[in-house]
DNA sequence: TTGAAAGCGGTACCAG
DNA sequence: CTGGTACCGCTTTCAA
């Protein structure tokens, strides 16, 4: 490239990058953006920040099951106000490694930032190790802070609270909370759980079900045996298919069996009775952008938490 | 970290990687572990990569707005089957930015493979762009290739076409075809509605609808006057939703008026009546990954076309 | 068995 | 105004 232009790399570098210490003829400046052009060079951002000494990466773990609309967009958003941040956001999965073996592996790219959403459990020790690698903010999101990381706190415990708490006030006492039988919701569906349990004057009963018509069906059958006047079920699809299949089996919801959900789905609303839910109050892409922004920039502030989520009862006619 | 284990920078290389061409006596494998382990070591993904020449990294450019569950699942197993060979997947946005010059963000990273889902049009030029700067892979997804690329066909016209020919099949004449208001779906959107176009037999026209109860409130009640005896409603969601605003009107389904989906969500079956659907046999994240490693192993055969996409009627209630 | 040194592709300093 | 040069961290060849 540089003597396709008949000048030196220094020049070349300086010209891309419209380096303002350096006044280059403009004669040269044209002869190099025209070799660059003819040959379709691209300068290489590996050697440029190998040379820099740090990256614009952002790295976002995978998560290991599709979690659901809600959540989707968030991540979706996320990653559109990271670009917008002039970050690169580079999705890692680790199945299959340990949590250390993920770090290093992680590490490895020299990410400036890394924000866990919990797929993985980091130790302080792990945060240590990205720090030594370059990162200047881990943040982590979930019910539990990690020492040395930034925490965002999103507790799915007021998730559970809220909706045992709509229900006990509804008259309701014995509450049946679905949780899901697939792998890698646990760390979703615990802490709703949980929160339910949380709950004075509910008498809570953890029910496994599948995402499935048969699972759904198959719980329908024996509810009349259970003893519960109400469900929690994890969230609003969970809900539809388990309402569907207790009024398939001749219960009245919500007379016999009251029923809620979360996320406020729009779908919930096309059943009848419509679907009473828990609205999630996601924060906003653009505001954990920001934040992550804020903590590159400003590392100093690093044991902060921020509380991210808030959640509220939403009654329609389940209930 | 070399002098730390008293080596030079050379043996920790060899130690690091298991180089099996050198041997290197226990006792030195030793120190240099624990000095890694120490000071929390760890290679520099960058610098590698610059040394090697090229990089295992798999670009994938981020879709503008979230696609619906069955695509969301397939880039999630995309991503993990990717992973397991061994790849670095990076999620590249690039809103807001032509499609020259996204071309030359991606070509930055030296990706040995770009998988391209349509958000953006390449050009050959652009493929050539991305060839020199060391893809061994460029992979389009869309109804049309592009020179120099490897073609997976995914014919979104024939989801279209199936739902289309269910409902002349079944006696309808004159249908409505919903296209979304939502800007980024037309990449799906307006193929669905050319293959409904190309069934003999059917008498199409686009319906202009949003993801909102409001808008399929305000297109139900005006619904009399189209003289419309079916619906092809984009997908389940869009259906669902109409469907719901079109029994508020009093309107018959299927009756008065057939509505079909497509993407055979599980949701479709708790509404009554069920609705009828177009299933999509998407290909497996782990096919397509595998095709893409053969492709950077072997990227002699680059023309070739794969053809990964198939679509059947699935009939339920609602037709 | 280990070390010295070159070089990947940029950037930035200093000299001319 | 422009070129030479050192250096970022790693791999790999060649010598010792």
């Amino acid at each position: 490239m540089a003597r396709r232009a008949g000048v030196s790399r220094a020049t070349v570098s300086y010209v891309l990058n419209n380096a303002e210490a350096v006044r280059i003829s403009e004669p040269t400046r044209r002869r190099v953006r025209e070799a660059a052009e003819e040959l379709g060079y691209v300068p290489h951002a590996a050697a440029r920040s190998l040379r820099a000494g740090h990256t614009r990466i952002v790295l976002l773990p995978t998560p290991h099951v599709p979690i659901g609309p809600l959540y989707s967009t968030f991540l979706n958003e996320l990653q559109w106000a990271l670009r917008r941040l002039d970050y690169t956001v580079v999705q890692y999965g680790s199945l299959g490694l340990s949590g250390d073996e993920a770090v290093r592996a992680w590490a490895e790219l020299r990410p400036v930032a890394v924000i866990s959403l919990g797929e993985i459990t980091l130790t302080s020790h792990n945060v240590a190790t990205l720090k030594r690698a370059g990162a200047r903010a881990v943040i982590t999101m979930g019910p539990v802070g990690v020492p040395g990381a930034h925490a965002l706190v999103m507790d799915q415990q007021e998730v559970g609270v809220r909706a045992a708490a709509h229900l006990v006030e509804r008259g309701r006492r014995r509450i049946g909370v679905v949780v899901p039988r697939e792998q890698g919701l646990e760390l979703f569906s615990a802490p709703r759980l949980a929160g339910a349990r949380a709950v004075a004057g509910a008498e809570v009963e953890a029910l496994p079900m599948a995402y499935t018509e048969e699972s759904a069906a198959e719980l329908a059958a024996r509810w009349r045996g259970l003893g519960l006047d109400a469900v929690f079920a994890y969230n609003d699809e969970y809900a539809m298919l388990l309402m569907r299949a207790l009024q398939d089996e001749g219960l009245r919801v919500p007379g016999e069996v009251a029923v809620i959900g979360a996320d406020d789905l729009l779908v919930g609303r096309l059943l009848r009775p419509r679907l009473s839910t828990v609205r999630i109050e996601m924060p906003t892409g653009d505001h954990l952008a920001s934040l992550v922004d804020h903590a590159v920039r400003e590392p100093s502030e690093v044991t902060e938490r921020h509380d991210l989520m808030a959640a509220e009862a939403v009654h329609r006619e389940s209930t």
